[in-house]
DNA sequence: AAGGCAAAGTGATAATAATCAATTTTCCAT
DNA sequence: ATGGAAAATTGATTATTATCACTTTGCCTT
């Protein structure tokens, strides 16, 4: 087992699998394989976790005084584009699917918010309206921070809009990264960089030991890898023919995450 | 001529063109055609002129103390994907492409900043490399303010920050709607988009009363619409045959805007 | 456990766009 | 004004992707 930079984790152990039908074991080995040295992530992934991180806990009392528990269940919309924004959501547990729809009605999936990360804070910022859709991938719950309050800890705390400062200029990176990739490369790359993107957002909450499960709708991936569900369809078929990939019902694992990252073609 | 909302504004005159080989006088209607209320043109422009406007003349002195002035010829460089970022730019005449090249050696232009924009600033406050390159689309003079002193005024500035936070988060909208059309709109509509975004650069600088130029190599047009050069040729002489652009060389003219938008698909 | 419905998958075809290989035009520097 | 190089354009072909029509599978409710 070759070993790569030092970074790749082997977990030797027999894990159980449940079927519908009928249930099967499978003894196999897994790679938690991290991404560290092969692949670069983070120009992939927003950093919002890390907005509140040691806060003033005066300064996030106030801010989070009027501030409401809500759950959305699988499904229902957060927020909608063209809407004015009321307040920032902290995503307490789940993932979100920003997104726009075009007037064809096609849904592109901007970015999947997960666990601990902020949302809906672009439209307050810039006083305009959300400039996309929010919903929930999967049972929710958000805190939901009125705007005044966020605005006006903002406004006293050099720390808070340092950071705001820091986020909303990495989030750059990562939006340019998308928009050269679907300007310029064919879907079976785009599908092959959304699946590693997706199977880190999957790494949180996975079972400890098991192989990572991206568990999410063929229109959802195709409409996050900008290409029909069709395509996206026969492009899973051929990751799955050449090992890249194992698949059940709608659950997918990466197998060979070097391969994929290979498929990529990025960097 | 129907008035659509009383926003367009018509000058009637003619002009005479220079061509190569031969001076020739075309008499002809232009419209100056504004696209307010026809096109959300600020939903693909940043907004980074109106950041120092009406800045407090102590911190701007303080901020500009030990800026250059600098020149950069059409074509050079102004800084690299990748580099370690010393300062940011405040482009005081010129027009400045922000692109990536991929391992393909395929270029994305991201933006076209104009006059009175600043860049390299992401880099900057994200504290990372610069995530693109940019390059003068013509002769340049540039303000490079060094890091330090835009920071120290900025940590002390609530003005400056607030500006910027609502600068970057305005950006979110402009880049998640170029990933929406990249990913989902075929070569003709980004064009068109990308000739509308375009036309409004020229727009500066443009002699009044004449009939607003695009001038842009091929390869940049079509490097910023997400397409081959030679695509984007075909596609500017469909344009072209259809009534909706004039060329001469390889400048470009939008003589139907409206026509324009309706190829754009887009709202 | 069955039935029904939504989601996933497949196949054939048409539309779009990239690539490769030219030719023509334009633009400078002299 | 002119020669040469770079840029723009065209044509033929191939590759990629969308679309439409349909079948199969999975999942949930009863």
């Amino acid at each position: 087992m070759q070993n790569y930079r030092g970074e790749r984790t082997v977990f030797l152990q027999s894990v159980t699998f449940r079927c519908d039908m009928n249930q099967f074991l499978v003894s196999k080995y897994f790679y938690a394989m991290s991404l560290r040295g092969i692949f670069p992530i983070d120009k992939w992934d927003f950093n919002s976790e890390s907005v509140f991180a040691n806060f003033p806990a005066e300064d996030y009392e106030e801010m989070t005084r009027y501030a409401r528990d809500e759950k959305y269940k699988k499904g229902q919309i957060i927020f909608r584009e063209g809407g004015i924004p009321s307040g920032i959501y902290y995503l307490v547990e789940g993932k979100v699917k920003k997104y726009k729809v075009d007037k064809f009605e096609k849904e592109q999936i901007i970015y999947v918010a997960n666990t601990g990360e902020l949302i809906g804070y672009h439209a307050v910022l810039s006083t305009e309206r959300y400039p996309d859709s929010a919903a929930a991938l999967e049972d929710c719950r958000v805190l939901f921070i009125p705007k005044e309050d966020f605005l006006r800890v903002l406004a006293q705390s050099p720390l808070l809009s340092g950071r705001l400062l820091k986020m909303l200029s990495h989030e750059f990176t990562v939006l340019t990264n998308n928009i050269t990739i679907f300007a310029q490369r064919p879907a079976r790359e785009r599908l092959a960089i959304t699946l590693i993107v997706l199977r880190e957002k999957f790494k949180k909450g996975n079972p400890e030991g098991q192989p990572i499960t991206i568990n999410m709708s063929r229109d959802d991936i195709a409409n996050m890898a900008g290409t029909t569900r069709e395509n996206a369809v026969r492009l899973l078929r051929e990751f799955k023919d050449s090992g890249i990939i194992e698949t059940q019902g709608r659950k997918i694992w990466v197998t060979d995450v070097k391969k994929m990252i290979a498929t990529s073609n990025y960097e």
